[in-house]
DNA sequence: GAAGATTGAGTGTTCAATCTTT
DNA sequence: AAAGATTGAACACTCAATCTTC
C-alpha cells in the first residue's frame, strides 16, 4: 500500500501515468517503462500545450494552423515562399496546403501567383494585412508560451529544450524523412 | 558568419528550430529563448513521435484513436468503462467519443449498454475479440516505442521522462481543469 | 435544473485521382 | 515520366442543440 504512494526514485509521488505503466509492467514484466513511461509523458504535455496556446490565442479569433502558416511567410524574405515549402515546413499534405492558402487568401492576408520561372509552383505572398496580422500573432503567442511554462524552474526548462534537441538530432539522423 | 555555425552553449550545431528562434530574437531582443525553443521543440518531437507510431501501426490497420480505446478499456477491471470516463482519459469531446464507440461497436470490439445503477450513463465492455486485439496492440505499440527511442543514451531519456513529469505536475496544479 | 450521451452542422485533415508544366 | 498543385471523397474532430435520466 505504502510503495504505491512514493516509489519513483526521485522522490515524487506517482501520478496517473505512473499508474498506467505500472499497469502494464504487471502485465508484461519485460517492459522498458523508461521508456513508456517517456512516451506517454511527451504525448500528454505536448497535447496541453497545443490546447492552452489554442485557448489563449482564441480571443483574437483565430486557429494554430493560421498562426502557423502566417508565421512560417513573415519569416521568409519578401515575406514569400512556395506552396511546396510550406507544406514541407508544415508537415501536411498537398491537399490540406491548398485548403489552407484558399482560406488566408479569401481573408485578404496572402495572395498567390504562379511562379514565372517555373510555372508548376505557386508563390505565395504575405500582403500588408496579413504582415499586421502576423505581427499580432506572435506577440500573442509569445505571451502565451510565457504563461504556458511560468512558474518552472528555468535550469528544468533549459534542460528539457536541450534534451529535446539531442532526441530531435537522432530521429532525423535515423529517418531522413522526418526533416 | 561563424558565429552561426556553433552558438549553442552545449557545443551542439545549430539546427533548423535555433536558426527560427534566432530570427524572431533579432525582431525582438526582449524574446525569452529559452521558453520559445522550447515550445518548438517539444510540439516537433510530438509530431514525430505520433507519425512514427501511427506508420508502425499501420500494418495492423488500426488507427491512434483505436489503439487509445482499446488500451483504456484493458487497463480498467473487467474491462469496463463509463463513456464519461473514456472521453475524459482520451481528452476529447462527448461527440467524438459517442462516434469512436460506434466504430469500434461496429467492428465486434466493445459493446455498450445502459448503466443500470445511473441509466444516463453508457457502461463500455470490450469484447474478448477486443481483449484479443487490444493484446496484440499493446505489443506493437510497445515495439514502435522502443524503436523510436533507440539509439538515445538511457541516462538522457529517463532525465526528460522526470523533467516532463515535474512539468506535468506543474502545469495541472495551476490548471485542475487539464487533468 | 444538471449530468451524460447522442445528433447534426461546420471545420479541417488525409488519400487518391487529376491536371498542368517540366 | 516526374513534380507541383488542385479537386473531391472519406474520415474524424469540435461545438451547440437536443434527449433522457437523475
Amino acid at each position: 500500500v505504502w510503495a504505491v504512494v512514493v516509489n519513483s526514485p526521485t522522490g515524487q509521488q506517482t501520478d496517473r501515468i505512473d499508474e498506467i505503466v505500472e499497469f502494464w509492467r504487471q502485465e508484461n514484466p519485460d517492459l522498458d517503462v523508461t521508456t513508456k513511461t517517456l512516451s506517454m509523458r511527451l504525448r500528454t504535455v505536448a497535447h496541453l500545450q497545443e490546447q492552452a496556446l489554442r485557448r489563449d490565442l482564441a480571443v483574437l479569433g483565430v486557429e494554430m494552423w493560421e498562426v502557423e502558416m502566417l508565421l512560417a511567410l513573415r519569416r521568409a524574405s519578401g515575406a514569400q515562399r512556395t506552396a511546396g515549402e510550406l507544406l514541407r515546413e508544415a508537415r501536411i499534405t498537398s491537399g490540406a496546403i491548398t485548403n489552407r492558402l484558399s482560406r488566408l487568401e479569401s481573408h485578404g492576408w496572402v495572395r498567390r501567383d504562379v511562379d514565372p520561372g517555373d510555372r508548376r509552383q505557386v508563390l505565395v505572398t504575405l500582403t500588408p494585412a496579413g504582415w499586421a496580422r502576423a505581427d499580432e500573432l506572435i506577440a500573442a503567442k509569445n505571451s502565451a508560451e510565457q504563461r504556458f511554462y511560468a512558474k518552472m524552474p528555468r535550469k528544468t526548462l533549459e534542460r528539457l529544450g536541450h534534451d529535446l534537441r539531442t532526441l530531435l538530432a537522432t530521429v532525423e539522423a535515423r529517418d531522413p524523412s522526418a526533416r
